[in-house]
DNA sequence: CGGTGGGGACGTCAGAACCG
DNA sequence: CGGTTCTGACGTCCCCACCG
């Protein structure tokens, strides 16, 4: 089972959850509609977790109690899906796990800290798994973000994206640390040790190579989800002074 | 068509940050 | 505390649009 956290950007402060169906968009045949959970937030953000591949996706929400509450009821919102983790089937229903993926989610966006924790094996692995996927002639989506929600306010978290090249250190150098002579004995004579010097460096400027271009990589993401924070607050503002319109007028309309 | 400037990607270095 | 990783800064190259 491979999980996927989003976040609708249309629910509000509800104390209950909010139902939601999926409605997919651009979805090869064969993966099926898809299902979704969605956990109750705070502060207008409920987490939904889907079980569909790593693409866009629609989500409509369904009013559940008060049709009132939330007034973009029916209306489809685009959002982008985050494979968080990928977990035995047998797991996926453990309480611990889920909190686990609930922690990631709601860690501060401390920069350095989001993208060293994400830059972990396993992701790297699924992030490779991906662009396999995505030779099949399926775009996954340009910028891939998790919305979280913090204590006290709520970030967005880059998570790898599909670009992930392997990284392979060539044999000559992998093994280059420790040089041994034919006989396999260590060798120390002078001209050896400025070989072995030579061969350090060069594995050093590869991985710092292959690390810088990991960190733009990175780097542009988290400007993307930067960017894409100040599209929906810009959105949620601009329905929440919708929503304040209405209810002035409801309450001159009361009034008179 | 050649010169030029902007933008993006890259490699390298140095130092900060992290980790065992 | 030493080794490793990350990232800002800098220089370089390439591509593209624009202009004279």
């Amino acid at each position: 089972m491979v999980y996927f956290d989003v976040a609708t950007t249309y629910s509000t402060n509800l104390s209950t959850p909010i139902a939601a169906k999926l409605v997919t968009k651009n979805m090869s045949a064969g993966n099926g509609p898809g299902t979704a959970d969605i956990e109750n937030g705070t502060q207008g953000i409920s987490v939904v977790h889907v079980s569909i591949p790593n693409q866009a996706i629609q989500v409509q929400p369904v009013i559940q109690a008060n049709p009132t509450v939330i007034h973009s009821a029916g209306n489809y919102q685009t959002i982008q899906v985050v494979r968080v983790a990928t977990v035995d089937d047998d797991l996926s229903s453990d309480d611990s796990d889920a909190k686990k993926r609930r922690e990631i989610l709601a860690r501060r966006p401390s920069y350095r800290k989001i993208l060293n924790d994400l830059s972990s094996p396993v992701n790297k692995m699924e992030d490779d798994s991906n662009s396999s996927q995505s030779q099949d002639g399926q775009e996954c989506g340009t910028t891939i973000v998790q919305y979280a929600q913090g204590p006290d306010g709520q970030f967005y978290i880059p998570v790898g994206g599909t670009n992930v090249q392997a990284y392979q250190i060539p044999g000559s150098l992998a093994q280059g640390v420790v040089m041994t002579g034919v006989t396999g004995s260590p060798i120390s004579s002078p001209q050896h040790m400025s070989e072995e010097g030579s061969r350090k460096r060069e594995l050093r400027l590869l991985k710092n190579r292959e690390a810088a271009r990991e960190c733009r990589r990175k780097k542009k993401e988290y400007v993307k989800c930067l960017e894409n924070r100040v599209a929906v607050l810009e959105n949620q503002n601009k329905t929440l002074i919708e929503e304040l319109k209405a209810l002035k007028e409801l309450y001159c309309q009361k009034d008179a």
